[in-house]
RNA sequence: GCGGUCUUGGUGAAGUGGUUAACACACUGGAUUGUGGCUCCAGCAUGCAAGGGUUCGAUCCCCUUAGAUCGCCCCA
């Protein structure tokens, strides 16, 4: 137990940090360009924001949420999403006064308890954008692109972007009538599951993925013929923007997403080879979420993405940034004596802004050798009591082993210069550039 | 929450109801006294997820628990 953390957490090792950095650094590019703006929540929050802004009987309410009462008696949730968050800071904070569009992303952990599996976790994190205040199709189809832009710029190839409208609560209130007179006569021949969807949520019946009630979605009543004019011109909007953009699409009438607060616009972007959870980012309109919190009536759009899952389509599609860890330099000391000049240098060397190491344990000058080259060194400062006795240090060049005398006044000079060499050598492509820099190395040796 | 598969050292793994649990990588040390990357040699699981049971004897059989994984559900 001691040993292990809970079920469906990770820890993020320094093996891999090193994608996680560089995709966080990806999107906070990517929204600098699109103009929104960093927000960090609380991780936890009262529960009832959650209960009342995603809504009950929806799963990650009913059996998902991490909840408990503090040691003051309040009933406190650990975020299942962020968007409730967002939109509680939004008006607690009155952010609206700021500009009539304010857009927001997140990143951060958030927390729901289900059966873990790859690509699912208890403790996942989600890069999100909210887009607070304008109903205009045109923050819809941003927000989208937005989502594109970052999975096409990080390299992802075949993604499928699917497109649905859910109306808004008057034309759902009737597609729902609609729909639960379609099935009605037909509930005894559905499975399971969607005998239990028939009153609660009658929409989630289309998405039924038991093969034996497929036959019956073909004649159901699609959404997208039962809105209501606003709601249609809006979608329309969208699919125009989208188009105008170039961003391919399916229409899918029977996407219908879980959290209870989304209107109008609802869209996924699928990645297929992930298996179940294939899902890598969705969202899409809430505009009745402010309300339904107390706030005025604001329309907003967003959409959110599980950063492991996209880390896992990186992966597999070999698109994650090569590791190469360098130090500019390893000192190698032999004795004591060297080895206490050796500490002082080395800070000394690591004040000047380079990065250097040392061996602490006493080692052979083989080993340290050895551990400098693993460290990936691109010198070693070899000090022994002889150059200490005259304020030298051998300084050895790892990458094509020349090595010589140098007063350790001049150590960072001229441990700069193998860095710098180093730096211009791995940027430089083609062979004339590479010619240049070895004629650059030999008139430096002079 | 439901169903299936799986769990051997730091890692990838082979393997068997019976004295020493292959092999590879990694790691540590060494191969003429102060020089890495190649090569060679040596060391490195009293233990086969945890607990219980069957057995003269179990890592291999049974049960329970935990975790991983695949599918369902849901979602990111």
């Amino acid at each position: 137990m001691l040993t292990n953390s809970p079920r469906g957490t990770n820890d993020i090792l320094p093996n891999s940090v090193g994608d996680w950095n560089y995709v966080e650094g990806e999107i906070r590019n990517l929204c600098r360009r699109f103009g929104y703006q960093e927000i960090r929540t609380p991780i936890f929050e009262h529960t009832e924001l959650f209960q009342r802004g995603i809504g009950e009987g929806t799963d990650v309410v009913d059996k998902e949420m991490y909840t408990f009462n503090d040691r003051g008696g309040r009933s406190i949730t650990l975020r299942p999403e962020n968007t409730a968050s967002a939109m509680r800071a939004y008006l607690q904070n009155k952010l609206y006064a700021d500009s009539n569009l304010v857009k927001l992303f997140y990143i951060g952990s958030m927390f729901r308890y289900d059966r873990p599996q790859a690509g699912r976790l208890r403790e996942f994190h989600q890069f999100g954008v909210e887009a607070v205040g304008e109903a205009n199709p045109a923050v819809d189809a941003e927000v989208i692109l937005l989502a594109i832009n970052l999975l096409e710029g990080l390299g992802l190839k075949d993604l499928e972007l699917c497109l649905n409208s859910v109306g808004c609560p008057k034309c759902r209130g009737q597609y729902r009538t609609m729909l639960q007179d379609f099935f009605r006569d037909k509930l005894d021949e559905l499975c399971e599951d969607c005998q239990s969807r028939f009153e609660r949520s009658p929409l989630r019946i289309l998405d039924c993925k038991a093969d034996s009630d497929k036959p019956y979605m073909a004649d159901a009543p699609k959404i997208t013929d039962c809105l209501c004019d606003e709601c249609r011109d809006h979608f329309e909007g969208v699919k125009k923007l989208l188009t105008k953009a170039g961003v391919k699409y399916t229409l899918d009438h029977r996407l219908v997403r879980g959290l209870d607060y989304y209107t109008r616009t609802a869209f996924e972007i699928k990645y297929a080879p992930l298996g179940a959870q294939s899902t890598v980012a969705g969202g899409g309109r809430y505009d009745g979420l402010i309300e339904e919190m107390g706030g005025n009536p604001t329309p907003s759009v967003g959409f959110a993405t599980g950063i492991e899952r996209l880390l896992l389509a990186l992966e597999k599609q070999g698109l994650l940034p090569e590791k190469n860890n360098t130090t500019d330099a390893y000192i190698v000391a032999l004795g004591e004596n060297a080895q206490t000049e050796a500490f002082k240098i080395m800070m000394d060397l690591r004040k000047a802004g380079l990065s250097v190491g040392m061996d602490y344990a006493g080692r052979s000058m083989k080993a340290q050798m050895k551990q400098a080259n693993k460290a990936g060194a691109l010198c070693a400062v070899i000090l022994g009591d002889d150059e200490i006795a005259e304020g030298v240090a051998m300084l050895r060049n790892m990458t094509d082993s020349e090595q010589n005398k140098v007063p350790v006044a001049d150590l960072v000079k001229e441990i700069n210069t193998v860095v710098g060499l180093a730096q211009l050598k791995k940027f430089a492509t083609g062979t004339n550039a590479q010619a240049s820099i070895e004629k650059l190395a030999e008139s430096l040796k002079q």
